[in-house]
RNA sequence: GCGCCCGUAGCUCAGCAGGAUAGAGCACCAGAUUCCUAAUCUGGGGGCCAUGGGUUCGAAUCCCGUCGGGCGCACCA
């Protein structure tokens, strides 16, 4: 590993040991919770580079007034080479001063490390494993799917940068009635395909077109054979091979958007290997599982409701309003069942758990956080499992709400947007609010406006400084750490803005927050756009000074890292870093 | 009725585990192209951060209430 460390993990570094000084010479008590102190640029620049809320954290616990502690800091910091003033401001911040000469080491740096800039070793190699998507395999992906497609794919590549193993997984729902109805709609499509007249699909099956093809390879495969026979004899089969169809179609739609799992999970699988039973018997040992009978639905009247002993999972003990049965009265498994089983299993192989849910499935939340921490939590430690919901999408088209459903095959696929306005557009379009807030998504305006998608502006940075660089090559000129010295004020403002891109990495990483990614590549292209044009009015602030190779130079250099910084953010998104525009 | 999420500029949204004068894009207005890509830039107008209380040196941010919007409240998945 490169010994090159940033400059804001330096100083974080820096002031941790003036602190140490701090209390060994017996100023500061020692043992105090640094947790809450930062180190970040000032929200107003002309207060300096670098600014710590260290004294006004630590004032009250160390029993001192924050200005005196902050000049017992000040005298300590100020002992740096790199550090050209210190100053405390406010009711306690302190404010440093960076040599520039610290700051033209930080763009040596980005070359350095180059596409690993960035890279993190917070995550200390544990491993996470990330589900998302996870639709049921009964259709193609729409454009509800994309939004936690999307999110989970971008949260898995940013924790992957911020230092953790990354498992990205898809948990495919397999086993319940669902796709049952699946194997009756493809049935039918097989009869349609052999030349039966099958009229109109009835309700409650899936109409999609989509089936079409799945019947007609069935009819090729097998004839008749099954064409009268009872259920009994093709569901089975039926379901494996429509599944197996879905999910191939599924893997197309996420391919076209960029996102790709390691692996795929089968609740049918688990089932068969009886993992949910070996999770029933340890939790009726536990007693956090018995034999009881619920209350009739409040609210609403189910004429065929009827009081009847189920395995109930105690969810009340933890919030609940109602206790949850594993079991159905069949004695198969319900959803939540074998969910809980599929979660302790994916904790045997993860240090931490992250599920990707959308909104809807809001209420199951509670339930699930509890059987999966009593379950890993009996084995000494907990495994940290987090839902990240990621709310609704609301598709319009032209301001009309459109009602989506697989059943009344009334849906915008992800394919159909994708191919509309491409994968980049979409994927910094959901990226670029944070999940748990509600999305309007008008099909017909994006279409309209993704010329002006944000994402265009930060590719066209990027795609500026290649121009810039062939073009200079074109002249005989090469990026060249030679001279950096020779770089000035609005040269060291593009450094400072691109240098917070690590600590940035580790508050979205620690917050699971891609977006954060997303609007710091935009304000980075928004400083690069502005320095270029500072070049329309002043011809020597240009990039390529003709009369001036040595500064030249050093501005490509800083030209190339700046393009190698957006390449690093971009990637997070998954979004393309293109050349040419 | 209960639970979860949201409410910031006309619109779409940021606001970094409380911090200094609340930001960006779109839209609107006024400008910049003999020049490395104008898919760009510069400037301007526009805000009781839904609302009422609380916590403290300090609140858009944390806590409670109210109002408004969304999503759930099955032996479904």
């Amino acid at each position: 590993m490169s010994q090159t460390q940033t400059l804001y993990a330096a100083f974080t570094g820096h002031l941790n040991a003036a602190l140490d000084a701090l209390e060994a010479a017996g100023t500061l008590p020692s043992g105090l919770n640094r947790a809450a102190i930062t180190v970040e640029p000032p929200r107003d620049p002309a207060h300096g580079d670098l600014s710590t809320n260290a004294a006004m954290v630590l004032a009250k616990p160390a029993g001192m007034n924050p200005r005196a502690l902050a000049e017992a800091l000040v005298a300590e910091l100020a002992k740096l080479p790199q550090v050209t003033s210190a100053e405390i401001a406010g009711p306690g911040f302190i404010n440093l001063r960076v040599a520039a000469d610290a700051w033209l080491d930080e763009l040596r740096a980005f070359a350095a490390l180059g596409s690993d800039y960035g890279r993190s070793a917070m995550g200390g190699g544990s491993t996470v494993n990330i589900e998302y998507v996870s639709t049921n395999p009964t259709g193609p992906m729409h454009m509800g799917h994309c939004r936690g497609a999307v999110v989970g794919d971008a949260l898995a590549s940013l924790l992957e940068f911020a230092g953790h193993k990354v498992i990205r997984e898809y948990y495919v729902n397999d086993a319940g009635g669902q796709v049952d109805v699946l194997a009756r709609s493809v049935h039918i499509r097989y009869r349609e395909a052999l030349g039966e007249a099958v009229g109109e699909i009835p309700e409650g099956l899936y109409p999609g077109d989509y089936l079409v093809p799945v019947g007609e390879a069935l009819a090729k495969e097998f004839g008749d054979k099954y064409a009268k026979a009872p259920e009994s004899d093709w569901l089975v089969l039926f379901r494996q091979r429509a599944v197996a169809a879905m999910l191939t179609m599924i893997r197309a739609d996420l391919a076209l958007l960029g996102v790709e799992h390691d692996l795929f999970s089968s609740e049918a699988e688990l089932q068969a290997k009886g993992k949910p039973a070996e999770a029933e018997k340890w939790l009726r040992a536990h007693d956090l599982v018995y034999d009881g009978v619920l209350e009739a639905p409040k609210g609403k009247t189910l004429e065929d409701w009827e009081p009847v002993e189920l395995p109930l999972f105690r969810s009340t003990k933890f919030g609940d309003d109602q206790d949850r049965p594993i079991r159905k009265s069949d004695g198969s498994w319900t959803y939540f069942g074998a969910d809980l089983a599929y979660h302790y299993q994916k904790a045997e192989t993860a240090d931490a758990l992250v599920d990707i849910w959308g909104a809807d499935h809001a209420g199951t939340v509670k339930r699930i956080k509890a059987a999966v921490a009593a379950m890993t939590g009996a084995k000494g430690k907990e495994t940290p499992f987090e839902v990240k919901l990621v709310q609704m999408v609301q598709l319009l088209r032209n301001g009309e709400p459109v009602k989506m459903s697989k059943r009344s095959g009334n849906f915008v696929t992800l394919a159909d947007v994708v191919s509309e306005v491409g994968k980049d557009v979409v994927r910094f379009t959901m990226l670029t609010r944070k999940p748990e807030a509600q999305m309007d998504f008008d099909f017909a305006k994006v279409v309209e406006a993704s010329k002006d998608n944000p994402v265009f502006y930060v590719q066209y940075a990027n795609a500026r400084i290649c121009s810039t660089i062939r073009k200079a090559a074109a002249e005989g000129l090469a990026p060249s750490g030679e001279a950096l010295e020779l770089l000035g004020e609005e040269e060291l403002e593009l450094i400072k803005i691109a240098a917070q891109f690590p600590r940035l990495v580790e508050a979205a990483a620690a917050a699971r927050e891609p977006h954060r990614i997303a609007f710091f590549l935009h304000d980075l292209a928004a400083a690069f756009h502005s320095y270029w044009n500072v070049g329309n009015d002043r011809p020597e602030k240009r990039f390529i000074v003709a009369q001036n190779g040595n500064l030249t130079g050093a501005r490509l250099f800083l030209a190339a890292q700046i393009g190698q910084l957006l390449r690093n953010g971009l990637a997070l998104l998954g979004v393309e870093a293109v050349e040419e525009m």
